[in-house]
DNA sequence: GCTAAAATGATATGTTGTAACATATCGCCA
DNA sequence: TGGCGATATGTTACAACATATCATTTTAGC
């Protein structure tokens, strides 16, 4: 596991690559999300700022800095569970697959993995066959880890 | 497309085979699900019933009744979308594979297919590898219906 | 018909997310 | 360097989705 401060040192020069500024906030709210280890909603974000780093962020400011977060590819948001995740790949400048996201359901853990390319060809041609086009093509499916599985 | 009351009849048939009951409300709320022919966030289908059948459902009578109906295995929900869709093979009699949901991002129209062994076997794969075992072994995807993408 | 269980109703509240408008901060260049 | 437009953040209110809790009604079985 890499340290937070080279996480944040990587995203911020990716964001002035193409002039986008990392502000202090929003490097708080990515922090947040990185040191939490799993996925946190926007509110569950808040309150973890608000004790980590003694300082209250409004919902809506969380809310408009999760969506520069996504758009900057540093941050992913699970629809499942209506969740925020830090990008697993913030590290690496490699183009990346298509993402597939394995959510616990009871500790909130997040792997990132990619799905290879030869699945994801034939769930493509079963879309096209059905008369659908893919637009997100992210998968996210609920599951249970090894030690929230093992601990019950 | 069959009559909504063969579906209803199947349901019924298939409730009482194990001893639960599909009451007048439970029937009216999935008849709505069926006639609406796509997905229905719970609010939306007490809109629909109440301009359908004229009777106002309560909303917590409302996802009661889901619950139930879901439990029963006659209406999926889409927690991609935070919508209810009729299990389009109410009819059938057959064990079903891997539910995949193409669900069409303008007009919310869905599609169910199945996922293939093979392809579910690969994914299985993945998730066992990086420790974690799947809980809901069902697909949503974002897409665009073809007719919602010709409009444009 | 009586009773326990199941189903439904009513009310309040929790959770997630956005609209709309105000204020503060940053970066540029005259 | 100071003012202006663009970007970012704050504030308030509220919409949409969902559940907790307790009251009431309906049902099935004796």
């Amino acid at each position: 596991m890499q340290s937070v401060d080279t996480i944040i040192e990587h995203a911020e020069r990716h964001c002035k690559s193409h002039g986008a500024r990392l502000t202090p906030k929003r490097k708080q709210v990515l922090s947040g999300l990185i040191l939490s280890e799993k996925a946190l909603s926007a509110y569950e974000l808040i309150d973890f700022c608000k004790e980590k780093f003694g300082e209250s962020i409004p919902a809506m400011s969380v809310y408009r800095i999760l969506e520069f977060l996504e758009e900057e590819r540093l941050v992913h948001k699970l629809n499942l569970a209506n969740k925020y995740v830090a990008c697993a790949h913030i590290t690496c400048s490699h183009a990346h697959e298509v993402p597939q996201f394995l959510i616990c359901n009871q500790c909130n853990k997040v792997e990132e993995i990619n799905i290879s390319k030869s699945t994801m060809d034939e769930l493509k041609e079963n879309i096209e066959q059905a008369g659908f086009h893919l637009v997100s093509p992210q998968l996210e499916m609920n599951c249970i880890c090894h030690s929230c599985a093992t601990r019950n």
